[in-house]
DNA sequence: GTCTATAAAGCGATAGAC
DNA sequence: GTCTATCGCTTTATAGAC
């Protein structure tokens, strides 16, 4: 990966944008501390988002939904089984969270929660960065059989508790949550296996 | 229930405040709308909260605790059978969010984001809260007749789902996350059924 | 307990030179 | 594209009369 001062300036913004959003939230973050992270001026940052803060967090949650999938992509390849994926997944999910000082949660959902009724933009991009989550969980489970409207009720779920579990990480510092929900994931995939294949234990 | 012009001012500060941080998070709900919705002045707002904003905040939030536990309380009376409760549960939960206009979701969720690793009394109240919910789903499995852990890690996840979906639904706009999280949960708690009671089907 | 006035700082946004 | 200066407004918090 590019470190920040080899990027350009419009893609710091963006990268610091997001990275700030996701640990303080949307309104507690001030363009002015966005720039002086990013080494640039206010002048630029509306140069390059003339719509302002707005169009700005809409860009860093495109970013944050990025990000995560590409999470998701790794994460799903350490593991044929798509149970079994889903405990690697909350495992490194809880490795990273703890990591971080308990800091970086979810990129995007401060940010969702905030804009919700008062800033369609960036209520649909939430939305389509949570669509684009559950459509990877859909193709993991149907590459291993599972139906496509069974696959596409377990994407919902995943990605909800997922979600439900780092928020009740993060808020109790603790990696409990996350370890639980990769259980239950697990448990919950394979109650609803038909023809789908089980690798290695079935 | 009493309305709001009958209620202390402290009360009415208290409720107000909570209202308007479920809806708008903490970061965006100023002091001055806070004490003109609850027709109080600035100076009673300091005299019952001298710690200012933030101790209103964990008020609010002990306030939304409460809220949510007595929802759930009513919610888990209308059926014996935990699993089917979990139906009843998110089916309510549902219909309320889309009545509120999809305003008004988890009433300590946003707040708590906003708070972790910033504003620590707040994440405490937060992660109290969480707690509080919890224990009233470990309850209803005990009554039902399931051990202890058992209890304890599905308890973990049905807020953590809960939370998750009502998310998902205010965001998307839209009943789907829920009624499927109400589903999924039934299945999870059938599938840790040891010597545990099945009231009607088993 | 209630009310008004105000301090001190920060906010998003804009203008215009370079 | 970058930079500085500034406008107009809002914020949390405090002081002090009643």
């Amino acid at each position: 990966m590019k470190t920040q001062h080899e990027l350009g300036t419009r893609e710091r913004i963006v990268r610091t944008t997001a990275q700030l959003m996701q640990r303080q939230g949307y309104e507690a973050t001030g363009l002015k501390q966005i720039s002086q992270e990013a080494r640039a001026t206010l002048g630029s940052v509306y140069h390059f988002f003339p719509g302002g803060k707005r169009e700005l967090a809409v860009e860093a949650v495109r970013h944050g939904a990025a990000e995560f999938a590409e999470f998701l992509r790794v994460a799903f390849e350490q593991e044929d089984d798509p149970a079994a994926a889903m405990i690697a997944c909350t495992r490194t999910l809880a490795k990273d969270l703890r990591e971080s000082g308990w800091l970086d949660g979810c990129p995007v959902t401060t940010t969702a929660l905030e804009s919700t009724g008062r800033a369609p933009e960036i209520q649909q991009a939430a939305e389509e960065a949570y669509e684009s989550w559950r459509a990877l969980v859909r193709e993991k489970l149907a590459r291993a059989g599972f139906a496509e409207d069974v696959a596409r009720e377990l994407a919902h779920t995943v990605i909800n508790l997922l979600e439900g579990a780092e928020l009740s990480a993060q808020v109790s510092q603790s990696e409990t949550p996350l370890e639980i929900a990769g259980r239950h994931l697990a448990v919950l995939i394979d109650s609803h296996r038909g023809g789908a294949t089980r690798p290695a234990s079935g």
